[in-house]
DNA sequence: ACCTGAACACCGTTCAAGT
DNA sequence: ACCTGAACACCGTTCAAGT
């Protein structure tokens, strides 16, 4: 188990975080969810901004596997955009948990630097991946394809955020769908 | 001023609760800007959730005015529409904050059902105004009028989350043109 | 190397008591 | 009616001590 404990306090602390923030994320109920005493943390993570930073980074690391993944599975790359999604909706399906990163955004002001140096290149994995299927898809005009990229990225931690607000993972369908609709998404 | 320490109590609130959310809004800071005894306030509002409830509906009812002003001044529902996003970015200009009920949205695990029940009420004030605007403007289907008009409300909120976290409006006004070049928005 | 008990300082919250 | 002092509870942090 002792060697196991980092791993166990980032995994405990990402379901943590994507549930009660950066400021809901502390050290005493994390240790009894790991099953150390929460002194212990310390060894492996000397303050909270680190364990915020580290959590955070693990966290864009896991999108940026899952993501390559999809593309690397899924040819089409306008099928890898329909199933973007998806990415956000096992947040939900998850005890109504949400982005890690959206939450953190939210907290920005009571966020330590190196926290928000972690959330910024979540956004950025996001948004590359994003715009490498929309270019290669060809759906959208070269020059707007990063305008589309952040449109959709930012769209869809709205939708995240309004469903978690109503715990009902029909209204996150529903409102992928009317981005479907309108055009921001591909059908 | 004892007359007065309800009202300004409501303000600072909401200010605090934009920028640090209802995990975040804290009687003593309160007390400091209001410049009354932080035990003070639980005179006027007897627990954390009566005053995250109060703040929370004073937002909405604050917002539904400011929402009909619009639409009473403007007799375009298109023009109407256009002016919507400029409600969210008031809350970037000052300090960087952003909507209350997208803060509280986040931290909907830990808030007590009463405060819940008023950003519920936000949400559906503004779908509810958007759904006035575009079934006049005609420029929507009616049988997707409501689910354009809730497309609209996450997206912008999520617009306004994602430049919070880089501190930069200039990001909010790239993503609302980039609805507007997807066709989410009116042009 | 890894973990713990005990303590500290700080701060949010509460409530009985003041005027 | 309106406000306050003082206590309580919690949390991040430290550190000497354990295995």
């Amino acid at each position: 188990m002792n060697s196991n404990a980092k791993e166990e306090i980032l995994a405990a602390g990402r379901r943590m975080a994507q549930a009660h923030g950066y400021g809901g994320l502390n050290f005493r109920d994390l240790a009894l969810d790991v099953g150390i005493k929460h002194a212990s943390i310390y060894y492996h993570f000397p303050t909270k901004a680190d364990l915020g930073a580290a959590v955070a980074r693990r966290y864009w690391e896991d999108t940026a596997a899952a993501l390559d993944a999809i593309s690397a599975d899924i040819s089409d790359p306008l099928d890898c955009l329909r199933l973007y999604p998806d990415t956000f909706r096992q947040a939900l399906k998850n005890s109504n948990r949400i982005c890690l990163c959206s939450f953190m955004a939210a907290e920005y002001d009571d966020l330590p630097e190196q926290v928000r140096a972690e959330i910024k290149t979540f956004a950025d994995v996001n948004v590359a991946w994003l715009s490498r299927m929309l270019a290669a898809g060809g759906a959208v005009e070269d020059k707007a394809v990063d305008q589309r990229a952040r449109a959709i990225f930012a769209a869809i931690a709205g939708a995240q955020l309004i469903a978690r607000s109503r715990a009902d993972i029909a209204v996150y369908d529903t409102l992928i769908e009317g981005y479907r609709a309108a055009g921001l998404l591909p059908r």
